[in-house]
DNA sequence: CTGCCTGCAAACTCTTTGCACGAAT
DNA sequence: ATTCGTGCAAAGAGTTTGCAGGCAG
């Protein structure tokens, strides 16, 4: 999905829910489009006042929701504390991640077959699906070489 | 996998590492295996607490990642902010979660090609697999019935 | 007497919310 | 005017940690 797309896309859910398109939605929603990796709230209200330096920490945590409802981001939640957010591909939510469990980095991969899953399993317990998950957890191969990971961080 | 056997895996866990078998550590086990369903942190302080009233919320807290690392119980994330746990089967980690997304409720199902999953997509970004998880969220029975889940707490 | 364990309370992290001011319709 | 949006700071939830005392080997 280009960002063009997006945009409208998003001014549209905005307009539909009688919200307004302000220049901190706007700047929020730029700086989530600049990303090429995965980032936090954190990480998009740095870059998001990079490009209008009143936004606030408040109002990235209020605008988040409204671009995840509007799909235009994706919410990726490896159960480390954080959530994370990226753009959001036209694959839907097909999409499976494999995260390095030393340094934290997300690989993301299609994955059609858990939409398959995902209501094969839900419908034989009578339920009705809405989205499912993928995560699987691995060292990188830098760790299998060195015993350790170059984006490292964590202790 | 039984009790009797679980104790014996946790008290082995604890004396390879040098760690004491306190009645705390005892009693935070028992209150853990007398469980049917998933439980959080403060159920299970609750629980250890009826059975030895010294336990601490510190202590519960601190005696979580031993279980979990001597697998004999299993972590389940489901990204609502607080953490599930439950005795973990001899299934090893090929189970799925379908979670109600009304009334949190979490039912879980056998996967086993996740594990080949997982191994098959590590692979081949050059990664070693260490464990899956897949996790689909949907509406439950009663809430298709009658607009809203019986068991339903949330706001 | 050395070192693991403990409860308590404070600290921490991420996220949400109440409030009063400000801006758009 | 009325409604929505905002920043700020405080609150909130779940979890972790520093500390001083206790207990075990």
């Amino acid at each position: 999905m280009s960002v063009v797309i997006a945009r409208e896309k998003f001014q549209a859910y905005l307009a539909q829910k009688g919200l307004r398109v302000t220049n901190q939605r706007l700047a929020i929603f730029d700086a989530a489009f600049a990303q090429k990796e995965h980032f936090t709230a954190e990480q998009l209200l740095d870059r998001a006042r990079a490009i209008d330096d009143s936004v606030s920490r408040a109002t990235v945590y209020r605008t988040l929701p409204l671009m995840t409802e509007s799909h235009i981001l994706r919410e990726v939640d490896i159960g480390s504390g954080e959530k994370f957010y990226m753009p959001a591909g036209t694959g839907g939510t097909q999409v499976a991640q494999v995260v390095c469990v030393d340094c934290d980095k997300i690989y993301e991969i299609s994955a059609p077959f858990m939409e398959w899953y995902g209501s094969t399993v839900s419908l034989k317990l009578g339920l009705k699906p809405i989205s499912q998950r993928l995560q699987v957890s691995a060292h990188c191969i830098a760790f299998r070489q060195t015993g350790r990971c170059p984006n490292r961080t964590k202790k």
